[in-house]
DNA sequence: CTTGACTCTGTATTCGGCTACAGGGTCTAT
DNA sequence: ATAGACCCTGTAGCCGAATACAGAGTCAAG
């Protein structure tokens, strides 16, 4: 992957280049206008400018957006993040918060899990006992319709797949 | 809250009464607009009618509800439920093709469990870290940027919280 | 000096799974 | 006969996280 920069080659080093939007995108993967709406979204701050209004990122941008794709995935939603960025730039440490917010997390996280692991078990169960009985008359499919699985539904749609 | 039927209370007991739609909304517990949009996408089929053109229901249709429910829970989409469906209604078992969705599923499952042990176990890792060494001057947070969370960003967002 | 790549703002659209509302018609108890 | 509860259709909106597009301005190379 590792985009070797083409525009910025010359002796570059530990001069901080100011990359325009284009650029930062195909550095960090995300789509321009991503990063725009990042930037609506309060996660990015307001870059500077050239004269005729191009943004000029410069390289701490690119950790940041390291920062937001991790936290991403770790589960956070952009409010979150958002959330977490504004309360470091009001000069107070986001980590109290951040904390919580994690701590909370993880433990979402457990449930989720727990979650996964009686849907696994309760849909490899109902897969494998209906293998063996086959197809039953007047059902829609055993598969589904047999299995025990109840459990107050949690949460609701707490699987979601991702975009497919 | 529990509105009591009042409409079908008479001598029912085993006499499928047809069931208008807020009656069938409450049995279920799914909204009487959700009903409606299940039928739209070809979840329900269409439900006998009564002169004036109301939905009567029989009591099938809770099974069915039920059903759904179950799928949506094991993370069928609502389009795969209607597949599923109508390859009953056309009259060939849709078995083997809930058989292949659920076994794909189960793939996933199984790799979203992955994915989130790794989540779990980097994120209670850095939390644990980042507690010991505390504060760290010039970064937004330690806890997020210090991780060790790389793992090439597997499909994007698949932890998805559900609504909170 | 023109072409083409790039950027700007602002608005609209997508996806899934609903929920809400407007503006009617119907049914039933009083 | 009328209130109020219910039902109808059809359309619009919501969430989150983008993506797409229109119409305009900018910039560097040929």
């Amino acid at each position: 992957m590792k985009a070797t920069s083409k525009t910025t080659d010359t002796k570059d080093a530990a001069r901080k280049p100011a990359r325009k939007i284009g650029e930062v995108s195909r550095l960090s993967g995300i789509g321009i206008e991503a990063l725009r709406f990042y930037e609506k979204q309060g996660l990015l701050g307001r870059p500077a400018r050239t004269e005729s209004g191009y943004r000029l990122y410069d390289a701490e941008v690119l950790e940041r957006l390291e920062f937001i794709k991790r936290a991403q995935v770790l589960g956070f939603s952009l409010a979150e993040i958002a959330r977490i960025i504004s309360h470091k730039h009001a000069g107070q440490s986001p980590c109290a918060e951040v904390r919580d917010i994690v701590r909370a997390r993880l433990q979402e996280i457990d449930e989720r899990i727990r979650q996964m692991h009686r849907y696994r078990k309760e849909l490899a169960a109902a897969l494998d006992e209906w293998e063996q009985i086959g197809d039953l008359e007047g059902h829609v499919c055993g598969l589904i319709e047999s299995t025990t699985i109840k459990q107050a539904l949690p949460e609701k749609r707490v699987l979601k797949r991702g975009r497919r």
